[in-house]
DNA sequence: CGGGATATTGATGCCGTTCAAAAACAGTGG
DNA sequence: CCACTGTTTTTGAACGGCATCAATATCCCG
């Protein structure tokens, strides 16, 4: 990026710092700012007509929050963990894209790289069972761990503190938590994941959870009857 | 947009039809152009690491076709019916772009809303009953009818051919397809909507079909067992 | 009318939910 | 450091919705 959108840039951002489980914005406000993620996980909200909440995704450093046209925010945004925030008034960031094409045009490909995903998780969600899906959130977290976590890993290897609770993470697969709790258990049982406590998690080889995560192999011949007398 | 794009365009579009249920690009393609739609309904399918191929999304007239980016495309498109497109080599569509970026300001636009689409259907597949989730379907497809047909309609009123089988239906859905024709039967039962033969679908109501698609009214009182010894 | 594809309907079983209880964890104050 | 308390997680048992397998019925088109 050239040092002129740099410049311009830096001189309308601002700093801000959210706590976790802090709204960085609700679902229907102005969209008055646009912000980058520096650090830390958010999640995104939606509510829908008879007023539940749910999760519909997650963004990492150094993605961007905010939408560039609406002038009102199709769903919230809340700090799954600490996080730091680069924002730009709106106004200013929209003169900005008008002046630096390039600029929107970056922008243009994230949103469509943020639609490709979408679609892919659309596809995840209408045909995969339980058991996968927990193993392909855990996978997409591992993986995108791996990218903002500062320390060199070996390959394949992960080891990750799961931004949501239990419960965060069955109503963003669409499941119950109890579910998601024995599925996790029961990854943990079969060696694909390790557990410190209960929110660090080690993925000893990535290679094992995406293939479990991907294909339909949960009983291995076995039914779950036969191991624990809990379902698959 | 002013004449001068509109030249442009023109006189580097082509123009094409396709049959029905012939592809107009496959899933890994190079994305050797991008096309408008001018009528009828364009299925999108994306192949799975297993093989198999499922329905992601289905896009009418007059929305876009193709990847602007990236230089294959990430799924199939099909044509439901009877398709009219109006192709543009990439190449040159991309360097128009460049040129007006107003014209590339609207893709990004179009692509935003796309989006927020793609994630309120994830939100959909991931909660709703299968009911709900028919219902939901032909909801889209009962909006998109309306715009989209050249009658004038009474408002709250919809008819339409479905552009998919029951089997496409429950693949979009993530459901068989003797779930989405027990739903049907059951919406018909209801007096939700009307057929005639069994593709053509009357909604008298478009708001009583919304009711059902988002709210879990399903059973009205009386469980499934009591009216049919049938599931919701 | 006939035959193949598509759609409806039926019966049974499994997966995920629901309801319920116990266990692990985290925070607080003694 | 430990007891105490509220929250999160795990585990258990039973129920219900959707899938599966199977049989009819209907549509479409020559």
């Amino acid at each position: 990026m050239p040092a002129e959108q740099i410049d311009r840039l830096t001189s309308i951002a601002r700093r801000r710092m959210v706590t976790a489980n802090q709204y960085i914005f609700r679902d229907g406000d102005e969209a008055v700012s646009f912000a980058a993620i520096l650090s830390g996980v958010v999640k995104l909200i939606k509510t829908t007509a008879s007023g539940e909440q749910h999760i519909i995704g997650l963004m990492y450093a150094p993605e961007f929050l905010g939408h560039t046209f609406s002038n009102n925010h199709r769903f919230s945004a809340a700090a799954a963990t600490e996080v730091e925030l680069c924002t730009f008034p709106r106004t200013s960031f929209s003169r900005l894209l008008a002046e630096f094409p390039a600029m929107e045009r970056w922008l243009f490909e994230f949103t469509a790289r943020e639609l490709d995903i979408c679609r892919d998780w659309t596809l995840m969600l209408g045909r995969k069972s339980s058991y996968e899906r927990v193993a392909s959130l855990l996978l997409m977290i591992a993986r995108r761990a791996r990218y903002t976590g500062c320390a060199p890993l070996p390959d394949n290897y992960a080891q990750f503190e799961l931004p949501l609770t239990r419960s965060e993470l069955a109503d963003y697969l669409g499941l119950t938590l109890e579910t998601v709790s024995r599925k996790i258990s029961r990854l943990k049982y079969k060696g694909v994941i390790e557990l410190r406590g209960t929110r660090e998690v080690i993925v000893p080889d990535i290679g094992v959870l995406s293939v479990v995560a991907n294909m339909d192999s949960c009983g291995e011949g076995l039914t779950d009857r036969q191991l624990f007398t809990q379902q698959s």
